[in-house]
RNA sequence: GCCUCAGUGGCGAAAUGGUAGACGCAGUGGACUUAAAAUCCACCGUGGUAAAACACGUGCCGGUUCGAGUCCGGCCUGAGGCACCA
């Protein structure tokens, strides 16, 4: 039999030690490892489809896999896991499809993901993972909502505080009866209910956040054309925190591409609200970036939907009309056309007393600052583009102000403006008219009074239902009206709950109860990013406080039964300064993800995460320190002459041209997917190679933040390394250990210690490709030396070994154990260098004549400037360039270079 | 329009301002083999040469420097983000 390193031996081998990382518990990690610090590595969680797995999904989870190997045996305590994203649309719309409960789908796509990922050999603890969709998860989701929902920004500290000390402050509201008290405090809530502008979706039958709609007005699932409508929805008053959101930017070490994409998003922008006279003893109130031209001002432009069109003294409902039903898509359609219309009204210019018309126009949004300008043709090109087509004067010579605080400081002298800030980032809309989400833990009573359910009434359980399909319309239809499907359950929907003598809503069992009262369950369900805005948290403690069979307690953990979070584990894991690298803001050590959540999941988290620390539940600043975008696998399609799509396994290429069944077909690049009919699966990688073949291949094609073309049959370099490997100390035939135990030559420790430091460098900066490369030359070298001198000694072959373990983790393993050993390689101390033979003999640098190079110079490397230049003059071909030439500068950068300046 | 980022062999890509193309795929030639596969060795930017030498070469044009893929200025192309945000 054969003990040749291919397929069959290598999943044999990865078998094996599955099972015995299974068995053993390998990838337990414990809290509180003394004399190690922790690093926390995270994957953003999967939402596991029905479609299955390419080749393009695991690039992330085995580069984060790989990193946490290596950290592990460099002496860091590791958490490294992965739980699952699994409410929202996708599944839902896979439920419908295939008829079944969305919870059934959910969890067979689940362990159908967890046994795709479990072959690639990732060291996910175990004891770690969760779904979203858990009841134990649900219960926290909803208990995060009801922290969000009890507190409130104080503006003063800028800080999120419970709702009781607002209340505290404001002994009178006491005396208030309760739906004018529940009214009051949602003006302060963080999440709140408001009766405002939305967007709803028909074609989706729900309403979105901003950050879902696409920038022409659609939704960024289905591409459903979106409407604005005044609806009764919740949101989250993440506006408050605009400021810090963008400031703490500073303390992360994130893509500048993401950091500047929040940014933008978040849109601080810094300016002055004036406020004009305007006819009638009305005031309009306008917000620009630009005080210093308000001498320029020759007229002032309000929204459609701005409230003084009440008093417009021009009839101007038609304009309004069209404009207010103009959809988003066609107002940007219309971008740059202009177009507005005369209210009749004049406002008046605070400093030049000029009477300025007010018009109003669609070019201004009622959503930003406030919803009015002034508007200053001479200094603006949308201004005087307006200007230009109704022939409004434009001030071409006017007096600025020399910098915008002089412009401030003298509009609050005469007490007509003020500096201010504003944002661009609006509340988020937090309601979902889904079935396929976490019920919010309120409840109404007979007067629409919310109540928040006691922590002893969670998780509130979704609902069974007739029909769990969300009730979509026509997706053209803005005055269909949303229907949340969790409605459609009466029994589920009409509770009997224990009250106060006041009718207020308490806890089960409490003493003060004087009864039962009926109330009716909010039916509308979270967004999809509620799930994904702590899970990071879940992973400190995964089955935690969740009443879940089997839940077990962490090992020495402070229980604090009424917290998301252990707080001692929170500050052991996440918390500030946690170890050498994560700086002052805290947070997961490495997060890796695509960039396509740049504004809304990792917004959001950030979000979250603020309020928790503010009200003391975590200790570090952000949720995520290190944010590192791994790039696509991207993939060849091909279609034929009808532009169909052709199996691209079955393609042929041939002078560069593409051939299908004897048929030329053209060649495109870009996704892989079912149906482009080029979708290549790890389960076919694995089988064909090896899942450690898989994955070295996956880290060596380029750069991780890179996209690049998968290449089946490139696959192949990264198995004849293994191969190498395996032959380099096992013998082919008999499948024995083949070292020896004599030890290293010099030469050989020197090739070897430099390729520890090579690669323990390009390991630590995340470059797996090049350590990769690194790895091949030394096993290239090795290869070589045992054919000129025989067996390799075994304490080479270990070095080898160790290094290949976080890339290769199950062949090395087999090696590691064959060698001897009877401990798992993967807390095996990484190998360290020796400095002293770093250094070479000689060396060999290039000499340069008029920054040629002429020839090589081969040297010691302690040899004198003076040795450098006279050596180098001596060599042939340098000599033949000197002949004649006068030398008028010798550059001798010893160990470098050598050039030589001449005339 | 504004803001990021990127352009290097047939392909994926390497290069603290210091010998451009490491490493891998594909390709060419050779060794081994009855043969093939596998393995091992050599070559593999373009022109040029018997081979060298030599010339050219990192999107384009300039600049700084003894020396530029790398730094600076100006373009071109591509990808991504934002976009009537006052």
């Amino acid at each position: 039999m054969s003990h040749k390193y291919d397929a069959s031996l290598a999943n044999k081998i990865e078998q094996k030690w599955q099972k015995y990382w299974d068995e053993h518990g390998t990838f337990i990690s414990k809290d509180y490892v003394v004399g190690k610090e922790p690093f926390v590595v995270m994957d953003m969680f999967p939402y596991p489809s029905g479609a299955g797995l390419h080749v393009g999904h695991p690039l992330g989870y085995i580069a984060t896999d790989v990193t946490a190997r290596f950290w592990r045996m460099n002496n860091k305590n590791v958490l490294h896991a992965l739980g699952y994203d699994a409410f929202g649309l996708p599944a839902e719309q896979y439920a419908i499809k295939t008829g079944q409960h969305p919870r059934k789908t959910t969890e067979e796509n689940i362990q159908n993901m967890r046994k795709q990922l479990k072959m690639l050999g990732l060291a996910h603890d175990p004891t770690r993972t969760f779904a979203t969709i858990d009841p134990g998860y649900v219960k926290w989701t909803q208990w995060i909502f009801k922290q969000i929902y009890n507190s409130y920004f104080d503006e003063e500290l800028q800080k999120a505080r419970p709702i009781s000390e607002l209340l505290e402050k404001h002994p009178e509201w006491k005396e208030l009866p309760k739906k004018e008290l529940a009214d009051i405090l949602n003006e302060f809530r963080l999440a709140y209910i408001s009766y405002s502008p939305v967007n709803w979706c028909p074609g989706l039958g729900t309403v979105l956040a901003n950050e879902e709609v696409t920038a022409e007005g659609k939704s960024e699932r289905g591409n459903f054309p979106v409407f604005k409508r005044n609806l009764k929805q919740w949101s989250m008053r993440i506006t408050k925190f605009a400021d810090r959101l963008d400031d703490d930017l500073e303390m992360i070490d994130w893509p500048e591409k993401v950091k500047m994409m929040q940014h933008n998003w978040i849109g601080k922008s810094q300016g002055a609200f004036i406020e004009f006279d305007v006819d009638g003893g009305h005031k309009l109130k306008v917000f620009t970036t630009r005080p210093d031209t308000i001498r320029g001002a020759t007229f002032a432009v309000i929204a459609p939907e701005h409230p003084l069109l009440e008093f417009a003294t021009e009839d101007v409902t038609q304009y309004v009309e069209v404009a207010k039903s103009k959809s988003a898509i066609e107002r940007q359609q219309d971008a740059g056309k202009k177009t507005g219309e005369f209210t009749g009204l004049f406002a008046v210019n605070p400093i030049t007393k000029r009477k300025l018309p007010i018009y109003v126009a669609d070019y201004v949004l009622m959503g930003y600052g406030t919803g009015a300008i002034m508007a200053v043709p001479a200094d603006d090109k949308r201004d005087e583009e307006f200007a230009t087509i109704y022939n409004i004067p434009i001030e071409w010579d006017y007096q600025k102000y020399s910098t915008v605080e002089d412009a401030i400081s003298e509009l609050e002298k005469i007490g007509c403006g003020e500096g201010t800030t504003t944002f661009r980032l609006r509340d988020w809309l937090f309601s979902r008219q889904r079935y396929w989400g976490e019920p919010f833990p309120i409840v109404y009573d007979e007067d629409g009074v919310a109540f928040v359910l006691d922590d002893s009434m969670l998780p509130v359980a979704l609902p069974e239902v007739p029909d769990f399909a969300p009730k979509s319309f026509d997706p053209t239809d803005a005055d269909s009206e949303p229907e949340p499907p969790l409605g459609r359950n009466d029994a589920w929907k009409v509770v009997e709950l224990p009250v106060d003598k006041n009718g207020t809503l308490i806890a089960e069992g409490s003493q003060e109860a004087v009864g039962q009262k009926t109330f009716t369950r909010e039916t509308n369900t979270m967004p999809n990013w509620a799930g994904s805005c702590w899970y990071y948290l879940r992973y400190l403690n995964a089955s935690w406080g969740d009443e879940m069979p089997g839940c077990v307690a962490p090992e020495n953990a402070e229980h604090q039964p009424n917290a998301v979070v252990d707080k001692s584990l929170e500050e052991y894991w996440l918390g500030p300064e946690h170890n050498s690298t994560v700086g002052a803001s805290g947070g997961v050590d490495l997060y890796v993800g695509g960039v396509e959540h740049a504004v809304l999941h990792l917004l959001y988290a950030r979000f979250w995460h603020k309020v928790l620390r503010d009200l003391g539940y975590v200790s570090s600043l952000e949720p995520f320190h290190k944010l590192f975008n791994q790039g696509y696998v991207q993939a060849f399609a091909y279609t034929d002459s009808r532009g169909v799509y052709v199996p691209a396994n079955d393609v042929t290429e041939q002078d560069g041209k593409f051939f299908y069944k004897g048929q030329e077909v053209s060649q495109e690049y870009g996704k892989m997917g079912k149906s482009l009919l080029n979708v290549v699966t790890p389960d076919d990688m694995a089988k064909q190679f090896g899942a450690d073949t898989f994955r070295i291949y996956e880290m060596s094609m380029g750069p991780l933040d890179l996209s690049r073309p998968w290449e089946t049959r490139a696959v192949i370099g990264a198995q004849r390394y293994l191969q190498r490997v395996w032959r380099l100390m096992i013998d082919e035939e008999s499948g024995e250990l083949n070292v020896s135990d004599k030890s290293a030559d010099e030469e050989t420790k020197r090739f070897l210690n430099k390729s520890i430091a090579a690669v323990k460098a390009e390991m630590s900066s995340m470059r797996p490709n090049t350590a990769i490369s690194k790895l091949i030359e030394l096993v290239n070298f090795l290869t070589q030396w045992k054919q000129k001198n025989g067996m390799v000694p075994a304490e080479v072959a270990e070095v080898v070994v160790k290094m290949t373990a976080p890339l290769a983790p199950h062949i090395s393993e087999e090696l590691w154990s064959k060698l001897g050993h009877t401990d798992s390689i993967i807390c095996v101390d990484f190998p360290s260098v020796d400095e002293a033979y770093l250094v070479d003999d000689v060396i060999s640098i290039g000499v340069q004549v008029n920054g040629k190079v002429r020839d090589t110079l081969t040297i010691s490397p302690s040899a004198t400037q003076e040795q450098f230049e006279q050596e180098a003059k001596k060599l042939p071909n340098v000599a033949v360039h000197l002949e004649g030439k006068q030398i008028l500068k010798s550059i001798v950068v010893p160990g470098r270079i050598v050039n030589f300046v001449v005339k």
